[in-house]
RNA sequence: GUGAAAGUAGCUCAGUUUGGAUAGAGCAUUGGAUUGUGGUUCCAAGGGUCGCGGGUUCGAAUCCCGUCUUUCACCCCA
């Protein structure tokens, strides 16, 4: 009976195991290299602890169940609410600020699609208790090393930046009431995925002031932040906010960076919970879905009970990425193969068992080894050898019966060099 | 959850329009040419209930219905 791989995941074999662990090892350096630490937590959690930030239609989307005691927990379809959990635990023993990283393997229930699957890698880095727009910055700027890192440029890729903050100070500005700036948020959303009409359709429904919704459009269409400082007036609350994202922007000039990055007022992100700076990286094509979002989250700590302290991240899922650096040319540079080192084989039938004593040798000095399973002639080994990607062949032939003597024959270059057995074993040691 | 398209060997596909007998090709795999020298080349072999189930028919990969999966878009996007 053939039974087929569930909807939605991924089967990884040998070349496609090599990528993914291409890419996640690149997160984990450049997240290393920028000062974060590596935590993790269980695969499932208890199911409500998804709906404190979320709501009730995020729960249709994962994986629940329960366990043979009645408790309702769910497969993790993010790792935020964990780290919101674990420093809640901890947080007055943790020396401040926290910058800790995790490469979590999420699932979600959705209908898979381009860019989309029920199961996937998301590199997650945050930075709690620090409010300056340094930990913002800081934040942004590793998504970027890594991005940079693996051979994107910022022809292929483009970091758009806002500040929700911001958002709700010149909508408030303009008249809107608080109580409509969440509905308002999801229009402005789509500014980027619609066309410029249907857009003004949609927003006219949420602003029905002609006056307002165009104060709104205009709004929505600076792509500075400095154009923002020149409308905002002396408006103290919006200028406030300005002085947030320009010290963002001076950061990641400074690094850098700033050749990447784009003030977007259109970026606003799905979820209620960002209170600042919120960021997402696409591809200058705009073809496909983010590659990685973020922001600012100031309340979800005290969200999940603990004490109000400030928060801010980002994360990246594998899928939108490994397409990317596919168009590019870029992903099979992050496989990541191990060679195999060396191949021994015997030329002469009586050696067999010399063959397995070698092979063991280099293995236990650290070094890869295999041997042909066949029974073959040399002319078979070196086949098995050349299938196997080996990089030298070893054979045991007349110079080791005469002299001890093994032949290494380098499978690029086809040279060969004898060489005495306990010299060649010795310099493996070292 | 809604809508559309697709599914034939491990992979890429032909064959489906107009039903017909043993379903083909390239690549890949395995074996041989080759008992002290691999990649190239040549020869050969294995591999398919044509996604699955039902229906129409003397006869179905081909027509009809259902279902599963994939892809794309919508919803949502933590």
């Amino acid at each position: 009976m053939k039974i087929p791989p569930v909807k939605g995941t991924r089967d990884f074999y040998p070349a496609q195991m090599a990528r993914r662990n291409g890419i996640i090892d690149g997160w984990k350096k450049v997240s290393i290299r920028n000062g974060f630490e590596e935590y993790d937590g269980p695969i499932f959690e208890y199911l409500t602890m998804y709906q404190i930030k979320s709501g009730q239609e995020i729960v249709e989307q994962l994986f629940s169940l329960q366990d043979r005691g009645g408790r309702e927990l769910a497969i993790r379809p993010e790792i935020t609410p964990t780290l919101a959990r674990m420093v809640n635990q901890t947080i007055n023993s943790l020396p401040r600020p926290i910058k800790w990283f995790a490469v979590p393997r999420l699932c979600r229930a959705e209908r898979p699609q381009k860019g989309r699957l029920r199961e996937f890698f998301q590199w997650n880095i945050d930075i709690i208790g620090e409010n300056l727009g340094q930990a913002d910055a800081e934040v942004i700027f590793t998504a970027l090393d890594y991005l940079r890192m693996v051979g994107l440029t910022s022809k292929d890729i483009q970091a758009k930046i806002s500040s929700r903050k911001l958002l709700a100070a010149v909508l408030t500005d303009i008249g809107i009431p608080p109580e409509k700036l969440d509905s308002l948020y999801a229009v402005l959303d789509k500014k980027a995925k619609l066309p410029a009409e249907a857009f003004e359709a949609v927003l006219a429904e949420q602003v029905p002031d002609r006056n307002q919704a165009k104060k709104v459009l205009d709004f929505m269409a600076l792509d500075a932040i400095g154009q923002v400082r020149e409308v905002a007036g002396t408006n103290e609350t919006i200028m406030d906010a300005v002085r947030d994202v320009e010290k963002i922007f001076a950061m990641l000039e400074w690094m850098g960076v700033g050749e990447y990055c784009r003030f977007d007022p259109s970026v606003v992100r799905g979820l209620a919970y960002y209170t600042g700076m919120v960021f997402e990286v696409h591809d200058i094509a705009g073809e496909l879905r983010a590659i990685c979002g973020g922001g600012r989250y100031d309340n979800l700590l005290r969200d999940f009970g603990g004490p109000p302290i400030p928060a801010t991240g980002m994360g990246m899922g594998d899928v939108v990425l490994e397409i990317l650096l596919q168009e590019r040319g870029l992903l099979e540079k992050q496989a990541i193969k191990p060679p195999l080192e060396y191949f021994v084989t015997f030329a002469e039938q009586l050696l067999g068992s010399d063959m397995y004593r070698l092979a063991a040798a280099i293995r236990s000095r650290g070094h890869s080894a295999n041997f042909s399973y066949r029974q073959g002639g040399l002319s078979k080994q070196l086949k098995d050898a050349t299938a196997q990607g080996a990089r030298k062949c070893i054979i045991i032939g007349q110079e080791y019966v005469e002299r001890r003597q093994l032949v290494i024959k380098d499978m690029a270059t086809g040279v060969q060099e004898s060489i005495d057995v306990e010299q060649f074993l010795s310099r493996l040691s070292s």
